[in-house]
DNA sequence: CTGCGACCTGGAGTGCGCTCCAGGTCAAGG
DNA sequence: CCTTGACCTGGAGCGCACTCCAGGTCGCAG
């Protein structure tokens, strides 16, 4: 499996994010290994956040040949920053979360009595 | 302005994420400091994605006075390493854009001709 | 030969997080 | 005094990315 789920893949084929992906004789799917690196692909720019209509563009780019080679680029580079920018946002917020937290443990500290019964399992 | 557009604080409102917010003689909200402060909080948490839900269930906690602290603790705390998680995700993914990204370059690099008239504006 | 379960299809439904709308109120500027 | 525009309300609508459903078809185990 890919990560993804079958009703995923199949709304992933007819929305044009996969193209001629084979059958057998009784008309199910067969994902070749191209296929599955493909899926890997979507995948990883699904987890970095980038829309649908945007791998959609980017497959079309992919299909149609090595003339697209610098669209790719470009699209793949914007994204790229875009995740960048992503991750300094989650260090950053993170950062408030982290300092809130110390901030709580230093209350809990002083009001030792609110842990109890907690941890600790009483026959 | 709180980095929220007026609909999402009326939104939030709406659901319980904002409490008591004041309102002058002819029922307009007007947002104190602390107001502004939760906002941030709300901002950060939203922003390295805890759903609604869960944002929810922290206010409640907040409101609730200081016997919920070690409660609150465990929540950011979890919150915390979900954040530390997609950071990692995205580390990762985005190692996957960069090396697809270098093999396009090293194409586009054997093709040049492709490159002609993308920068070069002529009269 | 008969179930059974895993797949198939087109299309409808869902959950989330807003975002927009109609209709109304108020305060200040001209 | 009247208009304008920014806010108010309850409630409907939207966009995204799936997810589920009804009804059908295989192919293999018993």
């Amino acid at each position: 499996m890919s990560g993804f789920s079958i009703d995923t893949l199949r709304y992933y084929e007819k929305i044009g994010l996969l193209a001629d992906i084979a059958r057998n004789t009784s008309g199910r799917r067969v994902f070749s290994d191209d296929d599955l690196a493909w899926l890997g692909m979507l995948r990883c720019l699904r987890e970095t956040g980038m829309p649908i209509a945007e791998m959609l563009r980017y497959s079309e780019l992919t299909r149609a040949g090595d003339e697209t080679v610098q669209e790719r680029i470009e699209l793949l580079h914007s994204h790229d920053r875009r995740v960048e920018e992503q991750i300094e946002r989650l260090r950053f917020q993170q950062g408030r979360i982290q300092r809130k937290l110390g901030f709580y443990r230093e209350i809990a500290e002083y009001r030792p009595e609110i842990d109890c019964g907690v941890s600790a399992a009483r026959p």
